[in-house]
DNA sequence: TGAAACTTAATCAAAGTCGAGCACAACTGA
DNA sequence: TCAGTTGTGCTCGACTTTGATTAAGTTTCA
C-alpha cells in the first residue's frame, strides 16, 4: 500500500526530467489506477505543482515554483557569502539599504553592521525575518506574497517603494546574458526591482558567477545601469571596459 | 503497559525514516490499539510534530521550527490550540479573512483547510510565513516592522486594510478586563487593528482565559463590538449575557 | 471533414479509515 | 471503601479513497 503523499513524490521524481509524462505511464508505474493518478495530478495541479497536459503532465518550472527558495538558499552558498560580504563594506552609518528577496540579497544581512542606525526596505518576507533577528529597522513592501518564494509584489508593494530615498540597493535575478542584460522568470517582481532602481541612489547587483550566460524571459535592464556589479570571481574583462564607465 | 509519552517517542521513531508510516503498522508494532495510535498521533499533531495523513502519519521537517520558537516559549499553546480550531470552524470556502500578528490567531492557520481558495490577510511576519507554507494565498501589509514582534504597524499597513473587505477577522490583545474592555500595550498596533474591524464582516476575538482580568493602557474597544469571543474554557456567565446580543 | 482512437470527468460500489461515544479496568485521593 | 479520573479497546455510523464503468470530449489522420 502507497500513501497519496507517497505518489505525489514519486509523479514529481518522474516530472523532473523535464519531459511530460503520460497518465498511463505514471499509472503503471505506481501500480495505480489512471483514474487514481489522474486525482494526484489534479489536487497537485491545484497546488501549482504541476500543470495537466492532454494525455499526461508536466512539472511547472516557470516563476518561482520551481526550486522553492529555501532550496536555492543551498545552492552556491559559499559564492553568495563572499558577494554578502563584499556588499556590507560599501554600506556606511546611517545608511537607507534596498534588498530584494532573492537569496542572494539574503546573504547580504548577515554581514550587515549591527548598531548603525540602518534602515532596510525589502519585499522578501525571509529578508525581513533575518533582519528582525539582528534588531535592524526594518520596513517591508508588503503586498500579494508569491507561493514558495516568500517575496511580496504587485502595486501595494510599490507604493512603499516609491516613497523611499534609498542610499543603495542590493538586488540579484536569475541570470546575466554575456552581453550584460540582467534577465529573469518573474516579470512581477522584475517590474518591482525597476520600481526599486528608481528610489535607489546606488545600484548594486550581486551577481553569482553561476548566473552568468544564463537567460530567462524577462528583461528588467543591463548591467550599464548597475552602479556596481559584484562576484565572487573576477567579473568578464568586456563587463569590467563597461563598467568603467 | 506503556506510557503515552514512550509511545510518542517510538511513534517518532518510527517516522524519522522519512517515509509515512501507516496506523495500521504503528498499532501492530506497539501491541496497542489502532484508536490509541490515533489519540497518540491526534496528541503529537497538535504540538506540531508529526502530520497525520488519511490511514498514518508522517514526521514534519523542521526546516522552519524558528517559527514556532517564540510561540512555544510562551505557555497556554494548548489554549490557543482549541481556540484556533474553534475559530477555523467559522471559515467558508471562498472566504478572505484577516489576521492580526497575534500568537494566538496565528495558531488559526494550521486548522485552516488547504484547498478551499481562501484569501488570508495580515501584518503578521510570521503569520504569513506558516501561510505559505501552507500554500494559503496570502496578502500582506507590509510597513514598519516592530522589533521583536514581527509585527507591521503604520499608515502604509493601514492602507492596505482600507482596500480589503473581509468575511471574517480573527485578532488578539494582551488583555481583556473583567468588564469587557479589549486592551493592549501597543497603540500602533491597536490602531491598526481598529482599521482590520471597520473592513471585516465578522469580528472574532481570540481570548484565551489567561487574558481575562488583565489591563493594559490602551484600549482598542469592548467585547460588545465584536462577533464572536473564543475562549477554551467557558466564558463568565455575564460576558455570555452580553454576547447573546 | 468525419470516423476511429484515445483521454477525461462523472458516477457508483466496495474497501478501508476515521471520530464519537460507550464500557471497562486501573489508578487516585478522600 | 467509594466516587471521580484517566487510559484503553470496541462498536458503529460517517467519511475517504480507489478502481470500474460509461458518456462526453479531444486528438489524429485519412
Amino acid at each position: 500500500m502507497m500513501f497519496e503523499i507517497e505518489r505525489f513524490e514519486q509523479i514529481l521524481a518522474m516530472l523532473g526530467g523535464d519531459r511530460p509524462v503520460s497518465v498511463r505511464e505514471m499509472s503503471g508505474r505506481l501500480f495505480v489506477s489512471e483514474a487514481t493518478v489522474r486525482r494526484d495530478l489534479e489536487a497537485m495541479e491545484k497546488r501549482g505543482v504541476v500543470r495537466r497536459i492532454y494525455g499526461g503532465a508536466v512539472l511547472v518550472r516557470q516563476t518561482n515554483r520551481d526550486v522553492p527558495l529555501y532550496m536555492r538558499e543551498n545552492e552556491m552558498t559559499e559564492a553568495k557569502n563572499i558577494i554578502g560580504k563584499k556588499a556590507a563594506e560599501l554600506v556606511a552609518e546611517n545608511n537607507v539599504i534596498i534588498i530584494d528577496a532573492s537569496s542572494t540579497a539574503y546573504h547580504v544581512i548577515r554581514h550587515l553592521p549591527e548598531n548603525s542606525n540602518l534602515v532596510v526596505v525589502t519585499n522578501g518576507l525571509k529578508v525581513a525575518l533575518a533582519l528582525g533577528e539582528r534588531h535592524i529597522k526594518t520596513l517591508v513592501t508588503g503586498g500579494s506574497m508569491i507561493d514558495n518564494s516568500y517575496s511580496f509584489i504587485g502595486r501595494h508593494a510599490e507604493s512603499l517603494i516609491e516613497k523611499i530615498n534609498a542610499d543603495i540597493m542590493f538586488f540579484s535575478c536569475r541570470g546575466v546574458s554575456q552581453d550584460g542584460r540582467m534577465t529573469d522568470t518573474s516579470m512581477e517582481e522584475s517590474l518591482l526591482r525597476q520600481t526599486m532602481f528608481a528610489h535607489a541612489k546606488r545600484k548594486v547587483l550581486l551577481c553569482a558567477s553561476s548566473k552568468i550566460g544564463k537567460e530567462y524571459f524577462f528583461t528588467l535592464g543591463t548591467i550599464d545601469d548597475m552602479d556596481d556589479v559584484l562576484c565572487e570571481k573576477e567579473l568578464p574583462e568586456s563587463w569590467q571596459r563597461r563598467l568603467q564607465k
